[in-house]
DNA sequence: ATATTTGCAAATTCTTTGCAACTTA
DNA sequence: TAAGTTGCAAAGAATTTGCAAATAT
């Protein structure tokens, strides 16, 4: 967790952001789930742990983090964003169940490569790609 | 655009919704065009037809749509949903571009196989998929 | 007839912003 | 100390909802 937290802070450097307490708290608790989170979740995890950060705050925290790359933001069509943070965590796609709510993770590396071979064939540069599978899983599918 | 009419239509029938006026007029209007349209948009082109419906019925409808299968939400990343209609348009993935923000559509049917069989190799039931790609387009990676 | 749908306006939910006070470098 | 950041409360934007009147079957 050192590792994440020492990249982040030698960027918001390197961009004059400054390294408040705020954003060290953020950004720890950011790094220390694997968890998708909301903006609101994350308020409430720093609000469990004591840390009375504004929302704010943590929206704009999100933003800046979003934007230098450090998490990404999804839309599992809750009607609010999600985030998870990227470093220490490998591309991966999603699958969502529709019944249940659960969301799933995996990675094909066939279909990492022919996202980027389409991208490429026409001319794109790809910044980020978010693959989606929406359906019902495993358990939920009973009948 | 009379066949997707009259599926829409049926399609209500038979769960006993109601084929009111603003109900035809929506569908007419969604299907007359292949653009990606926001709740917004679409009671804009309605007013413009002098066709005065609410939007809450704007709304109201294009949940139902969704729910139904016949139009899909998109994210563009804009802070409003987009739609498209499904019936007569092929399925298909977007690229977006963060600069410009154009969207552009695009097919691969290797991509379309490999996220079938990865759904099915989790038991997981596909009922629909979205890939986007951001990135820059290429008129505006100039530079 | 009667269950469904509509429009209106108010309410919700998520997110952004202005500004004065306050930190960080 | 100067520039960037915070918290607050207000503003915004998109969407949803309660309810009485209107409409489809």
């Amino acid at each position: 967790m050192e590792r994440e937290y020492e990249v982040a802070a030698k960027y918001l450097k390197e961009h004059s952001f400054k390294l408040t307490g705020q954003r060290k708290k953020i950004i720890d608790a950011i790094f220390a789930t694997h968890e998708h989170f909301s903006a609101d979740d994350l308020h409430d995890v720093l609000r469990e742990k004591g840390e009375a950060i504004s929302k704010a705050t943590v929206y704009r925290t999100l933003s800046l983090l979003a934007e230098s790359g450090f998490i990404e933001s999804r839309d599992f069509g809750r009607g609010q964003l999600y985030y998870e943070h990227v470093l220490g965590h490998e591309h991966h796609d999603h699958m969502i169940c529709t019944s249940c709510g659960k969301v799933f993770e995996f990675r094909n590396a066939e279909i990492e490569k022919l996202k980027e071979r389409i991208a490429k064939s026409r001319g794109f540069r790809m910044q980020k790609h978010s693959l989606r599978i929406f359906g019902t899983c495993k358990d939920c599918f009973v009948s």
